[in-house]
DNA sequence: GCGGTTAGTTCATGTTAGCGGAACTATTGA
DNA sequence: TCAATAGTTCCGCTAACATGAACTAACCGC
């Protein structure tokens, strides 16, 4: 708790980190949630319900460390916001195009593996 | 060998599978060859220089795992293509935007981890 | 200030996944 | 048939992940 975040400079950002950071449908899921929120969120709230804290950290700490979030200490929570315009402007169109497809296949809507849907009867 | 491959049905594909797929640095860059080169291309071409043949072989069952690339063998060789236009039907706009970042990154271009930083001035 | 609560971190541990060397298998060509 | 080529499979080692338990910092009511 008493560590201080920290934040990749932009520089620093790598695009493998930032698509290995959004490759876990619980990360995933969670900047949806940041993005959809379309505000600064604590940690529990924008988690999958359900998930330990210590797991809840960890991924946190991935995002974080990938850039693609900005967290800071408001009391006893965290407080994280999206990065994504600082990442566009590195790599224009990852970000919105990965949040677009995730949204339409339904990833962090409410839990963490939500449709394994349809769209393939075929061979 | 012997085992024909297995390529999963487009309804299959998942966005994260893709993602994770293309969060490895020697997988990106054998995509990123396999674009470039706009042609399909037995593995040892498509991949970094002195890599493992079994390290080799597990990056491209990774890659066709997710759907990215499909396997044919003919004669000795296995001869890869991208899927890229099928994954893109389904989650558009993710891969040509992430293609475009990592061949700006200068991923890919010859050796694996080609140039730490630097913002590259030169061509 | 003191105890309790809340929110999250850190540590330790078991499980899993990835890398790469060695051995193996098809296919081709002489 | 023998050797070379191009990949695959097996196996051991190491690193990473998930999670329970213990810890810390801030806040609240008294």
């Amino acid at each position: 708790m008493q560590r201080p975040f920290l934040h990749p400079a932009l520089g620093d950002v790598t695009l493998e980190s930032v698509l290995y950071a959004l490759a876990d449908p619980v990360r995933l899921s969670i900047v949806c949630k940041l993005t959809s929120g379309n505000c600064p969120m604590n940690c529990s709230s924008a988690a999958p319900d359900k998930l330990p804290k210590s797991t809840q950290s960890h991924h946190y700490q991935v995002l974080r460390e990938a850039g693609l979030i900005r967290s800071e200490r408001r009391g006893t929570e965290v407080v994280n916001t999206l990065r994504c315009a600082e990442i566009n402007a590195k790599f224009p169109g990852v970000i919105p195009a990965i949040l677009t497809a995730a949204i339409a296949a339904h990833i962090g809507r409410d839990s963490t593996v939500p449709a394994r849907e349809s769209a393939a009867p075929e061979a």
